[in-house]
DNA sequence: CACTTTTTCCAAAACGTTTTGGAAAAAGGA
DNA sequence: TCCTTTTTCCAAAACGTTTTGGAAAAAGTG
């Protein structure tokens, strides 16, 4: 029909468009039911090896690609996968967050499931966005992450027996499933590593609490000054705010070293970074010489501080694929109590 | 049935569990059709004021929500709009991209649409996302990030037809729709500024060809000389590499400094801040005092600096709204043509 | 050949909405 | 009162799949 002006660009895009075909023009080309085109495309046993090559090689040839919605309506699942991200806390910065995502992602499409995103300013909001997508019937699962202690997003899933995966840990008793980096053990190999190679005075510039990844910190931290052999000295230990952890890491900075008896190394987590950075700069002292760093999260600004600026690299993208690989097995009916995973960063 | 046990946890569970009623239990309930339910909750003037209200109460009370699988098979519209992000780029640095993504994501919630994400590792992974988003019939319409001055993304969609709203623009003839920050006239502005504040020797730091922002900025850059009536010395402009804008634009500070005639202003786009305060560390230059810096994106690491480094602050939230707002219209079959919207910064 | 078993196919139903095209009931007009 | 118009409702179809429960054809068995 558009022969005539095939070479001009409307010729070009009605071919594109006209590239939607379904299933009952398909089933119609090859003179078969659609009944057995489905099943020929789903390796099924009861359609003959001759027919279902046929069904195949057409299918590619008329690009048909079984639409989506209509195949959730009958299967009566989503093929959707829900997470909710909040910009407040700068949990974006460097390449950490992004690779969990990516590997969630990359994970989520190899299933053949999607992905969809709610990004929530406060807590509110964050409850806010899970509930659409729940009571919604918008996804078939959830994942979770930045973790609190007390967190009412576990509470609501598992009272509504909604599939789900913590990337993190919460309290709470009943059983659920999780992937969680073992911070308190890469804390705790950190800090014996500084007093290895001599340091007696270890800092600890850590998350305040509320969520649950700063608690293993310090349980890291303890233990490693234990196991070395030092004392616990609370005035080395130092909380930034969430509201604004470049700030309030520069001023604990500044106060660590107004101590008789300064830290000579510090532990901390990525938010703190370019607080402790300016601080350092504006005390003259140089970090990796004046003052070991060592850091949680893949920071992009290591790379230049290295070798000054140590990290300790989690594994984001193999643990965002896990996360998946559980969420599924939750999906399919598996008890969420097995999968509880503790990965060593 | 649960009677007896209703205070415990199965109980609770099958009581949320039981909240999903549907169109038909609904209907059956109210002793209507369906079909008078349905168009009652939508608002038809061909049902009773009083009718209406009866449905609408029940509705709540029973908790009701249209599935949404159901109503886009039939809408024949997904009510879902694509996105892929790429990790590689820092983009996600600070709150600039998490806040473009946060005025979105709310928008298109508000509009009763879903948010897709497809994460890719490079170019071609980010066209193989949005193939599948596209031609799986996954989404009505996608938005674009991080364009690039020849970007096949947008040839693909045009030639489809398919609807789509860029963030920030492309070297390509026919019409489409996008909005874009003025970072020309925001460099003209701060160029000028600093020109005003006396300096002479201003360096540009942008960012490397290929992607579009940076030939905007290099524009405004060229002009404020311009009108501030000062050359241009190409020894004083630089770009910073994708592939490590820390370690590149460490390298170009040192190197803007062994100039005989060094700079005393630096203009920059925020991936290569961290480099930047990291050479003139080094070079023992205190930035807002030897040399005044002017970066452009929301900096987190501003906070601290401040007053010694000044950001320009582009509106991401309003833009991530304008840009959703825009797709939707022309996902109505509006001319793309009509939206294109260049914001002050 | 007659009977059973296996292979290969398909018609119809189902998923939960919205829309179409009336029909019945109520109201208005003479 | 009878006819017309308006209001209010609904049965049936449609969206594009997958699944269920056979039926027809082919193959195997004695």
């Amino acid at each position: 029909m558009f022969l005539e002006r095939s070479g001009n660009r409307i010729g070009i895009s009605e071919e594109f468009k006209s590239m939607t075909i379904n299933l009952k023009q398909l089933s119609k080309l090859l003179k078969l039911s659609p009944t057995t085109v489905s099943r020929a495309l789903a390796d099924y046993p009861d359609v003959s090896a001759k027919t279902r090559a046929r069904v195949k090689q057409m299918a590619i040839q008329q690009g048909y690609q079984p639409n989506p919605v209509a195949r959730r309506l009958q299967k009566g699942k989503t093929e959707t996968i829900g997470i909710v991200i909040t910009p407040e806390q700068n949990y974006f910065s460097d390449t950490f967050f992004i690779d969990l995502l990516s590997g969630i992602s990359n994970q989520i499409t190899r299933a053949g499931y999607e992905l969809i995103l709610g990004v929530a300013s406060d807590e509110e909001h964050e409850m806010q966005s899970m509930r659409r997508m729940v009571e919604g019937k918008r996804v078939d699962g959830m994942i979770l992450t930045l973790i609190r202690e007390q967190d009412p997003r576990v509470g609501y899933l598992l009272d509504r027996d909604f599939p789900f995966v913590l990337y993190g840990r919460t309290r709470e008793t009943r059983p659920y499933a999780f992937v969680d980096m073992d911070g308190k053990q890469a804390f705790e190999k950190a800090c014996t590593y500084l007093a290895g190679l001599g340091h007696r005075r270890i800092a600890l510039l850590n998350g305040e609490p509320g969520f649950m990844f700063p608690v293993g910190c310090r349980e890291g931290y303890e233990s490693g000054l234990f196991l070395s052999g030092l004392e616990l000295d609370p005035d080395l230990i130092r909380e930034w705010k969430h509201k604004d952890p470049s700030q309030s890491s520069y001023r604990w900075t500044l106060e660590l070293f107004k101590n008789d008896n300064p830290p000579t190394a510090i532990l901390f987590q990525t938010e703190a970074v370019n607080g402790i950075l300016k601080g350092l700069d504006e005390l003259n002292l140089q970090p990796g010489k004046d003052v070991a760093l060592i850091g949680y999260d893949d920071l992009e600004i290591a790379r230049i501080h290295r070798p000054s600026l140590s990290v300790l690299r989690p594994q984001a993208r193999e643990a965002g694929q896990r996360v998946v690989n559980i969420l599924m097995e939750v999906i399919k009916g598996e008890d969420p109590g097995k999968f509880q995973e503790i990965h060593q960063v």
